[in-house]
RNA sequence: GCGGGUGUAGCUCAAUGGCAGAGCUCCAGCCUUCCAAGCUGGCUAUGCGGGUUCGAUUCCCGUCACCCGCUCCA
């Protein structure tokens, strides 16, 4: 009797490549996510966010500003320029740093950055030696120009990381908002990167928006402060429904760190494609402040008068991709199922993103069963209630179990239906998106109902 | 930027050097209609630009975009 093969890891989630396209075909389907300038035949790296994919992004957005800012009483708020002068840059060092030299091979025809060489002599695909060109800085900032001049001195940079925001502005935030370390400033905003290779649909893309957070501590806490933070923003990605077996934190090898950072650990998801990074929590340490001082002149410390000390705080900065975060949250939500029909054996597909409320472009759909004028009027006023509470949408065509397999595919958890009934009852059906299970309830009581089941 | 692949309706796929089809979706209508029901009707496509040809979605060239590698890190 052969021995019986040895049985696969259970507890290892695999990728599935199938999923990419799957999800990259409902996003364009149901106007989450369109390619840019696509009548113009579309323009490479560029994504538009449409009417559901906006309020995906915008509810990603504010819920890590809410665990950021709104829920703590130690991290403030920026929104700083996108524009910046060469000087910032010049400080902060990605001049220097992020420009990748670049060489060809003349033989080949293969193209190297010339500091992953081992050899940079001789060709790592062909084996020809002496056969690269003159190695080309290749600069992954956006350059451009202010004013009515072209010019070396009119030349602006878009920011290739909202960072150096906070830093610059470390002693305006100090001085006016009475913070003091370990303390933090937090932005959202886009960033702009010129990538060789950008792909995996808004993945990696020249335009991006990042959710990134400086937080100051005393040159001691930083380790303490470092480990705080990577189990808090891993906690964050659980707390909106990732499941835990397709996150994990991964600590950089020493090699691969960043010229700013002493550590750096990323979030990573399993993305259909393998584990890659949501975010980074990176310990820049006093890299930043002290550049900027060293450039500006400025002295960018904080003077602790209670220990009558002076010192340069070190920097923790968790930096996150906020398109990243918004794609790994549809992966991970996006489910089929098979939903059993009356009458016959055969399942039906139902696609369904099980969104975290929070995070799920509407919270509610209103939905009158038929398009008769006498359910106008109670579904408007359904509508008029929860309008400034929550976002609804509003759906009166085709069947009703078509517009909840719609809904189903937005990820809307509630669907709220007004029937013949509702005119004598003043009570809807209340259908939940992943038990499909049908509550009625009086209209009085309607968002006393909804309101705990949405924050969950 | 290099190599390989792909490009037909909103989606998934047919077909053809001679009027480009289907299924699903979507829209309108009927139906006191609660999980993609049914019936009737309707909108919508050969990525873009050249060339060959009497005629090109089809053949050729270029270009653009996407996917896979080389990349990289939010």
């Amino acid at each position: 009797m052969s021995e019986a093969p040895a049985p696969e890891p259970l507890d290892v989630e695999s990728p599935d490549p199938a999923l990419f396209d799957k999800v990259v075909n409902l996003c364009k389907r149901r106007g989450f996510v369109f390619p840019s300038a696509e009548i113009y035949g579309g323009f490479r790296s560029t994504y538009d966010y449409g009417p559901v994919g906006v309020l995906l992004l915008r509810n990603v957005k504010e819920a890590w500003w809410r665990s950021m800012v709104q829920l703590r009483h130690d991290v403030v708020g920026l929104d700083a320029a996108i524009l910046s002068p060469p000087a910032i840059w010049e400080a902060s060092g990605h001049l220097q740093n992020f420009t990748d030299p670049l060489v060809d091979c003349k033989v080949c025809r293969e193209r190297f950055r010339l500091d992953k060489l081992d050899d940079p002599e001789v060709c790592p695909n062909c084996g020809a030696t002496h056969s690269f060109t003159e190695a080309r800085q290749f600069n992954l900032m956006f350059k451009t120009y202010a004013g009515p001049v072209e010019g070396a001195g009119a030349e602006v940079f878009l920011r290739p990381e909202t960072a150096q925001g906070m830093f610059v502005n470390f002693k305006n935030v100090l001085e006016t908002s009475r913070k003091r370390p370990p303390f933090g400033i937090a932005q959202i905003g886009k960033s702009f990167r010129n990538e060789i290779t950008p792909g995996n649909f808004v993945f990696r893309t020249r335009e991006f928006e990042q959710m990134e957070m400086e937080y100051f501590v005393p040159p001691s806490e930083a380790g303490k402060w470092y480990e705080y933070w990577c189990s808090e923003r891993l906690n964050w990605y659980l707390g909106l429904g990732i499941p835990a077996a397709k996150l994990r934190l991964r600590a950089h090898e020493t090699d691969e760190l960043s010229h700013y950072s002493a550590g750096t650990s990323d979030v990573e998801f399993l993305f259909p494609w393998g584990w890659d990074e949501l975010e980074g929590i990176a310990n820049r340490t006093d890299y930043d402040l002290r550049q900027h001082a060293k450039h500006s002149g400025e002295r960018l410390e904080y003077f602790d008068q209670a220990a009558g000390e002076r010192y340069v705080p070190h920097v923790i900065e968790p930096a996150a991709g906020a398109t990243r975060a918004a794609m790994a949250f549809l992966m991970a939500a996006y489910d089929e199922e098979e939903v059993a029909r009356e009458g016959q054996g055969k399942g039906e597909l139902r696609t369904v993103l099980r969104l975290h409320p929070r995070i799920a472009p509407y919270k509610v759909a209103v939905l009158p069963l038929s398009k008769k004028p006498e359910l106008q009027a109670p579904a408007n006023e359904v509508l008029g209630l929860l309008q400034p509470h929550v976002m609804c949408d509003y759906d009166e065509t085709q069947a009703i179990g078509r517009r909840y397999r719609r809904q189903d595919e937005l990820g809307t958890p509630f669907c709220v239906t007004v029937d013949f009934d509702t005119l004598d009852d003043h009570a809807v059906t209340v259908r939940d998106r992943d038990s499909m299970a049908q509550d009625r309830v009086p209209i009085a009581d309607l968002l006393d109902h909804l309101r705990p089941r949405l924050d969950g």
